[in-house]
DNA sequence: TAATAGTGATGATCTATGTCATTCAAAAAC
DNA sequence: GTTTTTGAATGACATAGATCATCACTATTA
């Protein structure tokens, strides 16, 4: 909601989408109790099984998504990106997070109270509206990972992965990545060790090009069948 | 919403708990368009991708609830009871299905058009509130069974359905269920034959009794453990 | 400059789990 | 009453993918 041009979330340009259903003294209230700060790479922003108290959107970098499971498995849900707010379930349930969401690289995010989120939702049903949207693609999303992490094998997954590093996250090609190939394998659900030995079957038969944190797609078509075949 | 005492959703008291949240008329615009429909065994109340136009309450029987990958592979996301209503979320994205709904025995449930649903969400905070509170709460229980699927080994996973089975399904113990291995299977992410694999074992290791359809459990603690230790 | 730590890469195992084939029992159909 | 079908059970086998160990390369710190 804010970015360092605007330093509040009436004029902000950075902001989500779902603001836009707010009129300005809804605006006012959000910004008079929002903090805009500065996280540094790998740093937590909250932390799963901590008690939520805000409502965080992204304004700048790249934020991942994470459950943890028993012995540091993590599996990455999603990320968030300019201009994304994060969707905590734990808000409208047990008043707790759910998953664990990290700064990838150099990041802002305003923070706002959740009671004043809540409350405006019971109020401007355009709001609520909108939000119930994008809870609902989330579930959708869930769904599709389900499936994949179930059903299909490793290349398959892979595929998934990078198709959507490129056209999703990065939205170029090639791209440079701030993520780690472990981070890649909590995407895939793989181990660190089998995401390098599948990228390498891919870059052996000429599908995608990887130089440490720069990758390139060469054959879309190729990866599209790989995935959907699982 | 409808049993059969009461043949209307103000008097019914079989309706789901969101319903009361609701006022006269608003139940009586619920009510108009309500249709009660009997289920057999087997048979599909909705399908994956088809699109969505009513709202589904369940008022007797079991419904499960699956998604549906590649190659006849399910995965069950989840079971409607008496008085659940089925959280779509294709209904507030792409009105489409992204599950299927399967009647496990004799069931029935009330369909409401999504639109009257959708209108009542925005008129009655209250009822949007609680319906929050719902969809967030799937969406956690999502997150756990992705954790699940992907971190721990058969073994805890099927001690983890056996729990949920007779704590939350049936609440009882012992249970006769109408769920077949396939099914059980498919709520623990593996196949037939190693679910009844796994089963035996729990068996031979006096942690389960299983004879046809009834399952009782013998050692609720031996098996937490096993659920937690993956 | 050396030392330490973090990440990427790769090979050698080991095992959890899927696949396939078969048997058996019970229920359903004829 | 026999035949057919359906679901449960079990064994043999194959393999995807984890684990473990090692090594190379940077980047940071002493």
């Amino acid at each position: 909601m804010a970015n360092i041009l605007q330093a509040n979330c009436m004029m902000c340009r950075m902001r989500s989408d779902i603001f836009n259903t707010l009129n300005e003294s809804e605006l006012h209230r959000v910004d008079d109790c929002r903090v805009s700060i500065k996280y540094h790479q790998g740093e937590i922003i909250f932390k799963q099984g901590s008690p939520c108290h805000d409502f965080v959107c992204v304004t700048s970098g790249l934020v991942k998504l994470y459950l943890e499971g028993e012995g540091d498995r993590r599996i990455i849900i999603g990320f968030a990106r300019p201009v994304d707010y994060i969707f905590v379930p734990g808000a409208f349930s047990d008043k707790r997070h759910h998953f664990t969401a990290v700064a990838c690289e150099e990041s802002t995010a305003c923070l706002v109270e959740v009671d004043i989120i809540q409350d405006l939702l019971k109020t401007n049903q355009e709001f609520a509206s909108s939000f119930m949207t994008k809870v609902s693609e989330q579930a959708i999303q869930l769904f599709d990972q389900l499936t994949s992490f179930t059903q299909k094998q490793m290349p398959g997954r892979m595929a998934e992965v990078l198709i959507c590093l490129s056209q999703k996250i990065y939205q170029s090609n090639p791209f440079i990545t701030s993520l780690s190939r472990q981070d890649i394998a909590d995407m895939s659900g793989m181990t660190k060790e089998s995401a390098i030995r599948i990228m390498k079957t891919f870059k052996d038969d000429g599908l995608i090009l990887a130089e440490g944190n720069s990758i390139e797609i060469l054959d879309f078509a190729k990866l599209e069948t790989i995935s959907r075949n699982g």
